[in-house]
RNA sequence: GGCGACGUAGCCAAGUGGUAAGGCAGAGGUCUGCAAAACCUUUAUUCGGCGGUUCAAAUCCGCCCGUCGCCUCCA
C-alpha cells in the first residue's frame, strides 16, 4: 500500500509521489535559540523524527534539515538582558537543544544549518526578489511586497483584504501594505549586524529557512514540516519568498503537528502554562514521553497530564515487561534461527504466530496512513497479548516455541528502531523506572529486601499471617510484592 | 468579526460509507496458602444533538449546541 500523507496546502491525504523516485527531502523549521524546549518543541521533534525514520524504513534515501534559527530579536533581546553576545546564547540554547533531543532519543538529521551560516545565501534571494519586484528597500530594511504574489494566503486559505482589515500589525511607514514582512532589518547601534547591499543588517525571521532549504534540498522538495502555528505566518512567508524568487514549486507537501495542550488549553509562552522538557523528565523517562506523544495522531491536539503519563508509562510498562519475559527465556535458551521443520505451533503459538505474521504489514499499514502511530501502537499491543497468552501457556519452550519467541523479540526490536522505541534494554528499563519511584517512597530497597526475606522464611514455615502483614506493609508504604516461581520481585504501585 | 479544527465507553485514543482497534481504570473467573503479575471473560446496540442523502453513515450533506485553535512572537 502507498504512503499517503495529510497535506496542509490541499486539505486532503494525498499519494505520497517523491520529486525524485526513491529519494526524499525533508525540511523541518527547528528552534529559535533564546530559550530552553518546552514540551511542544518535543511534540514536534518527535513526531518529524519518527516520520524521518518512517519514511528511511520504507525504503526511500531521506535528506532531512532541521534546522537552527540563531539570530533573531529575542535572541537579541535577552543577550541585551544579560549583557552578553549574542552567541553565547544562541550557542547555549543549541547546546541545551541538543541534550533534550537526544534524551528523547532522536535520529541527528541530515543536516543541521545555522542561519548566520547562511547570510550570503540570505542576501542572494532577496536580490533575486528585488530584482523580479517582489521586495523593496525601504531605509535600511527590505520589505516583501505581499500584493506582488497572487498565491499569497493559499496555505493558511486566508484573505488578504480581511487580514488587513484586522491586522493588529503597526502599519509602520517604511511598509506599502500592511501584510507585508521584512527580509532584511536595518542593525541598530550594539547590534549583531552584517554586511548587505542594503546596509549593516541581519536577516528577517522568515528567509532563512527559504535559504537553507534551497542549499540543501533544491528550489522544490517534497516535505516541510512545522507545528500548526507556522502555517502562517511563517511558512506562508517561506512560500512567497521562495517561490517568487525561484518561479518553481517550492514544497510538495505540507505536515503540520497539532499542539501540546494543558488542561485543554494550547501551552505557549504567553501563556505562561508550559512545562520545559528539562522539567517534565524530572518526573518522567523519556522514553515515557515519547510513548505518550505518539499515542495520539500527530495532527490531533494531546492534552498533557500526569495523570495521561502515568497511564502512557503504565502502557510501556506493559510493552517492555513482555519483552523483558521474551529475553528472560532467550537468554536461557539458545532458539533455533528458524522454524523447525514439521513443527507446526498450536493453540497459543498458532494465534501468535498469525498476529507476528501479520505484524509488519499492519504496522506499515498505520503507518502509511499519514503515520498514525496510535493505530500502530494499537498493533503491538495485540501481538503483546497473544505473545503473553502463549508465554502462559507454554511451560518449558520447544523449539518452536523458542523460534517464534525469537522472531518475535526481533520484530518488536524492527517496529522500535521506526518508532524510537524500546531501544533500552527491557529489565535495565523496568528497573529505571522502578528506581525512579522508589525515590518517591518512604522506604529504602534495602529495607524492602530484607521484608522479603523474613517473609519467605515465614511462608516457608507456613506463617501466612506474618507474610501476610509483611505483604500489607510493604503494600502501605506503596511496594506491590510479586511472586513467581524464580522469587520474589517487587515494583511500585 | 474572518477562517479553521475537533466532540467516539469512567479516562486516553484509533477508526472518512459496510455494521465500533488498542491502552488505562473497573467487575467476574483461572492461577495462588491468600494476594499481586499474567491469562480468560466482561464494560459504547452506539459514536454531542436534530434532520437529510444511501440498500447501508461515527464516517457524506445541512442546521444547532459545546470545546479549542489561527488571524501578533510561538512547535
Amino acid at each position: 500500500m502507498a504512503l499517503r500523507v495529510y497535506n496542509t496546502l490541499s486539505g486532503e491525504k494525498e499519494v505520497f509521489i517523491p520529486l525524485i523516485p526513491g529519494r526524499a527531502g525533508m525540511y523541518v523549521c527547528g528552534v529559535t535559540v533564546y530559550d530552553y524546549c518546552h514540551i511542544g518543541h518535543a511534540r514536534a521533534n518527535v513526531v518529524f523524527d519518527v516520520i524521518y525514520r518512517y519514511l528511511g524504513y520504507a525504503g526511500y534515501d531521506v535528506t532531512y534539515v532541521r534546522n537552527y534559527t540563531d539570530i533573531d530579536d529575542k535572541i537579541i533581546n535577552r543577550a541585551n538582558r544579560e549583557g552578553v553576545d549574542y552567541r553565547t546564547i544562541s550557542d547555549r540554547y543549541i547546546r541545551a537543544f541538543d541534550e533534550d533531543m537526544e534524551r528523547l532519543g532522536l535520529a541527528k538529521p541530515t543536516v543541521e544549518p545555522k542561519a548566520t551560516d547562511h547570510i550570503g545565501g540570505i542576501i542572494a534571494i532577496i536580490e533575486a526578489l528585488i530584482a523580479k519586484g517582489h521586495a523593496y528597500e525601504s531605509e535600511g530594511d527590505v520589505y516583501y511586497a505581499v500584493e506582488t504574489f497572487p498565491d499569497y494566503l493559499k496555505l493558511s486559505k486566508r484573505n488578504l483584504d480581511e487580514m488587513k482589515a484586522g491586522a493588529r500589525v503597526e502599519v509602520g511607514d517604511k511598509k506599502r501594505h500592511p501584510m507585508d514582512f521584512a527580509l532584511w532589518k536595518d542593525s541598530k547601534p550594539g547590534e549583531p549586524w552584517w554586511q548587505s547591499p542594503w546596509g549593516k543588517g541581519r536577516p528577517g525571521w522568515h528567509i532563512e529557512c527559504s535559504a537553507m532549504s534551497m542549499e540543501f534540498l533544491g528550489m522544490t522538495f517534497d516535505f516541510h514540516g512545522g507545528g500548526k502555528d507556522l502555517i502562517f505566518p511563517h511558512h506562508e512567508n517561506e512560500i512567497a519568498q521562495s517561490e517568487a524568487a525561484n518561479g518553481c514549486q517550492f514544497v510538495r507537501y505540507w505536515l503540520h503537528n497539532g499542539f501540546v495542550n494543558i488542561n485543554s488549553e494550547k501551552m505557549s509562552k504567553s501563556l505562561g502554562n508550559f512545562f520545559t522538557i528539562r522539567q517534565v523528565l524530572e518526573k518522567f523517562d523519556p522514553e515515557t514521553l515519547r510513548f505518550f506523544i505518539l499515542s495520539a495522531h500527530y495532527r490531533s491536539p494531546i492534552d498533557f497530564s500526569d495523570q495521561n503519563l502515568d497511564e502512557a508509562q503504565a502502557g510501556l510498562e506493559r510493552i517492555y515487561s513482555f519483552l523483558a519475559a521474551l529475553d528472560e527465556i532467550l537468554l536461557e535458551n539458545p532458539a533455533p534461527p528458524e522454524l523447525p521443520a514439521g513443527e507446526s505451533p498450536t493453540g497459543a503459538g498458532q494465534e501468535l504466530q498469525d498476529k507476528l505474521e501479520n505484524l509488519i504489514p499492519r504496522f506499515c499499514e498505520a503507518m502509511d496512513d499519514d503515520f498514525n502511530t496510535a493505530q500502530a501502537l494499537g498493533v503491538l499491543f495485540d501481538v503483546v497479548r497473544a505473545g503473553n497468552r502463549f508465554l502462559a501457556e507454554t511451560g518449558a519452550p520447544a523449539p518452536a516455541g523458542l523460534s517464534l519467541i525469537a522472531r518475535t523479540r526481533d520484530r518488536f526490536a524492527e517496529v522500535g528502531q521506526v518508532l524510537g522505541l524500546f531501544g533500552s534494554r527491557p529489565a535495565a528499563w523496568l528497573e529505571g523506572i522502578k528506581s525512579s519511584k522508589a525515590d518517591q517512597i518512604n522506604i529504602s530497597p534495602a529495607e524492602i529486601e530484607g521484608l522479603i526475606v523474613e517473609r519467605a522464611e515465614a511462608r516457608k514455615a507456613k506463617n501466612f499471617k506474618r507474610s501476610d502483614e509483611i505483604r500489607d506493609l510493604l503494600l502501605e508504604k506503596g511496594v506491590q510484592l510479586l511472586d513467581s516461581a524464580q522469587g520474589t520481585t517487587w515494583k511500585i504501585r
